[in-house]
DNA sequence: CAAGGCATGTAAATCGTTACATGATTTA
DNA sequence: TAAATCATGTAACGATTTACATGCCTTG
């Protein structure tokens, strides 16, 4: 289960609640792992079960108590373990985007591109985000944790978003032009009296 | 459900049986959708009571029954609906590769880099694949149904294919570099007597 | 003669999302 | 005063994977 591991993965930096760690994933591997919080706190609770992490109950006033997380020397190990797996493979990826723009080809051409501009609104602010906030996020926690290893993959995988949302912001203005360019042909679904 | 949505969209395309519809997926989405026969089976057989496909039963000597669906115009409502939801949000990914690189600083410097080149060989054959089999496949299909607007589609999704591996290798290569620059650092795990 | 392809499925288990439930404090 | 933040969870449902079950034909 890959929740555990990520899980495992953050508490290895520290120990955390189940509300932070939620914040950390929306913060950091939102463009490649996400989870909700009636996901992580079940996780959690078997994590201990399993004697890879202790939960500590801390009492607040006005708040909910909070139970803070903390990893064992044997979750330690389970996640090296698993971190030290061969990554021999593709990562197997649904991409709901791709997808629809695969059979989009049933759609009239001044849809298709409209849905592409729609997507390519998304992807800009993306980049934009990864090259600003998530950057600043990075050197942040990299001078406030002086871990200089954790640190350096932090950053890259940062590169690779920005990497990422610059060939999918690419990909569409070039798909949108080709489309653009192309003739109405006879056999397609476009109709010029709606567009 | 986007699996529903993705055997509308390949049976709009003409009939097929769910082992065809895998084979389909397996030769043309997999790098961004993929599905079990255990899934696609049961999924089918609902998509027949909800009356968005027919299936046809077709005896067969020596090999089983075969079953063949065919979209209904209900279904071919549907799949456009879907297709002209506005694509106004980033696509939620899961990415395992990331994810353990994300957190692979726990690991020493020459382990990281070794995954780093598992996952490089996989993302170079990856590259080749789409370059070659694939652009080959789409060229194939796009002579067989002479369906224009399709067709171009299927290209541009196979040039993103292409693209996405193209972003993939050279990360991963900046990435392995930088590594390979950095110098053993205080608070890292690196052990170079086992290097 | 073993392995893989053709062709269909069911059952069990796991993983993930959405809705529900509570309740004080802070911000707009 | 409405919404967001803090903080925890449960329940129901839906999606997905893995294992099981069958059996003939073709290819190596």
């Amino acid at each position: 289960m890959s929740l555990d591991y990520t899980l495992l993965g953050f508490l290895n930096n520290g120990p955390m609640t189940g509300y932070e760690l939620k914040k950390a994933l929306d913060e950091s591997t939102q463009f490649f792992w996400h989870a909700e919080l009636s996901q992580i706190y079940p996780a959690l609770k078997q994590l201990e079960k399993d004697g890879l992490v202790t939960g500590e109950t801390q009492p607040q006033d006005g708040k909910p108590d909070k139970k803070i997380y903390s990893i064992t020397s044997t979750g330690r190990e389970r996640l090296l373990a698993w971190l030290s797996e061969p990554m021999d493979e593709l990562p197997a990826i649904k991409n709901q985007v791709l997808l629809k723009l695969f059979f989009a080809g049933a759609l009239p051409k001044a849809e298709i591109i409209r849905q592409m501009r729609y997507q390519l609104l998304a992807q800009q602010a993306q980049l934009k985000r990864v090259q600003q906030e998530t950057s600043a996020k990075v050197h942040t926690l990299a001078a406030e944790d002086g871990l200089a290893q954790p640190a350096v993959m932090w950053e890259l995988v940062r590169q690779y978003g920005e990497a990422l949302a610059q060939t999918n912001t690419r990909w569409l203005e070039m798909a949108i032009k080709t489309l653009e360019l192309q003739p109405a042909i006879e056999g397609d679904h476009d109709d010029p009296t709606h567009g």
